[in-house]
DNA sequence: TCTGGGGTCCTAGGACCC
DNA sequence: TCTGGGGTCCTAGGACCC
């Protein structure tokens, strides 16, 4: 909070335009100039634009419009595979170039982030720095960018918006009645197609509207959401840039539309099994493990079914995700044929931090036998002290009700526990 | 000739506990 | 013989974004 009362903060937001394919362009630079789309490959069903030139958007070709309706709108289309690989190398070094103008850089997609440029050192004003920031990334990665200045994240997104490509656009909160205000709802940045809809039938239509609502018509008809979204209209956006979000991952998974609708038990599994692996070296390279899978099934006419088991210990081995993953789809597949199948591990925790819990637990195990103020010893003999500050929970395994849980307070405090007392 | 794949966050109901 | 009120956890689904 002390950080975001300071008088004026300086974001930006930088959004690479159209970044697939200006990558692909920066690449083959005889596609310049040129109408093209990345797009996956129509025989496996996945025949979506994925990104295009601004040449191609001009006849009207659009992200997720399958190939033949943009080839309807635009007959000269070059349709390029995707190059995952190139993209994350340029993202890499757009990011590394963002990072020399300050630390706090926070990435919030392959090709977009926040800066917050309150404290930049150099003598340059913020457009200027701006500027100095889309040369460079067209000098040395050949990438074109908007950027949108602004004092918070909110405002600095809807900035970045407002001129595509190559645009630097500053808004102040002072000239929001003019710039902001007068758009629909909708080209707010967390209001989509349904929220807007909501809010159309209490008569709200422009960010204006939104701006000047109903306190608790907002909470009824939208929720907590709606008050939120409130504030940004009014330009209010506390949000931090905070450089380390990008590395607590909440979720990690892979889904497959299938080549064909398949209904064979036999082949479904062995997709599951692809699928549970995939999630499994991506959670081994970033030393996650997990305690709730996801399977995801996606029928042939479209309904889709997500369900999510808990696990008491948590796993990472493809054989251990597979396990559970296999679990779930036997359980829940209704025997129809199906489009796509998904797996995706929830609830992460870092590797170390799942080994402490586990000798925890195993302690646990004695609990009904030694005295608390022992055990607690040995774990503060083993860890210290400072990693026992979360107040972790232990339950024992014949799940006992009085057996316990340990807080900080005890931690730190440990008078013995006398007979009967209340854990 | 339909409609990808990677995420985050929120809501809402039911189970369960005190 | 008609009925509490918190709170947390789990699960399913939806909205939104790039």
């Amino acid at each position: 909070m002390g950080d975001s009362k300071r008088k004026h903060r300086v974001i930006f937001h930088v959004d690479m335009n159209s970044f697939y394919a200006s990558v692909e362009m920066a690449f083959d630079p005889s596609l310049k100039g040129k109408a093209i789309a990345v797009a996956g490959n129509p025989k496996e069903r996945k025949g979506i634009i994925v990104t295009c030139s601004y040449e191609a958007r001009k006849y009207g070709v659009k992200t997720t419009m399958p190939i033949w309706e943009a080839k309807k709108l635009c007959p000269q289309l070059l349709i390029l595979p995707p190059n995952f690989d190139r993209y994350r190398a340029a993202s890499i070094g757009l990011f590394t170039i963002l990072r020399q103008y300050t630390h706090l850089v926070e990435p919030v997609s392959i090709d977009e982030g926040y800066m917050d440029v309150s404290d930049y050192e150099g003598s340059e004003t913020p457009i200027e720095l701006a500027q100095s920031i889309q040369t460079r990334l067209i000098e040395q990665l050949d990438l074109p960018c908007s950027i949108g200045i602004a004092p918070n994240k909110f405002l600095a997104k809807m900035a970045s918006d407002m001129k595509k490509p190559n645009g630097i656009t500053i808004l102040r909160k002072r000239e929001l009645s003019q710039t902001l205000w007068p758009l629909p709802v909708v080209e707010m940045h967390g209001i989509g197609k349904k929220t807007a809809e909501k809010l159309n039938k209490i008569n709200i239509f422009t960010i204006e509207e939104l701006a000047n609502a109903d306190d608790l018509l907002l909470k009824v008809k939208i929720g907590i959401n709606g008050l939120k979204m409130k504030n940004r209209a009014n330009g209010i956006d506390e949000r931090l840039v905070d450089p380390e979000s990008i590395l607590d991952f909440k979720s990690i998974g892979n889904s497959m539309t299938l080549p064909r609708d398949v209904a064979n038990q036999q082949e479904l599994l062995q997709h599951l099994a692809k699928l549970s692996e995939k999630v499994a070296n991506r959670m081994k390279n970033k030393k996650m493990v997990s305690s709730n899978i996801a399977i995801q099934i996606r029928y042939k006419d479209w309904v889709n079914v997500t369900r999510t088991r808990k696990i008491a210990n948590p796993i990472r081995t493809k054989k251990e995700i597979f396990q559970m993953a296999r679990v779930l789809f036997i359980e829940n597949w209704s025997g129809d044929s199906i489009r796509l199948l998904g797996v995706t591990a929830h609830d992460l925790i870092d590797e170390s931090e799942a080994f402490e819990q586990l000798d925890l637990f195993s302690y646990a195990k004695h609990a009904k036998t030694e005295p608390l103020v022992k055990i607690v010893q040995e774990i503060q003999k083993k860890y210290g002290s400072s990693s026992l500050t979360k107040g972790i929970s232990i339950k024992s395994e014949s799940g006992d009700q009085h057996d316990t849980s340990f807080n900080k307070d005890f931690l730190f405090n440990p008078s013995p526990p006398s007979k009967g007392n209340e854990f």
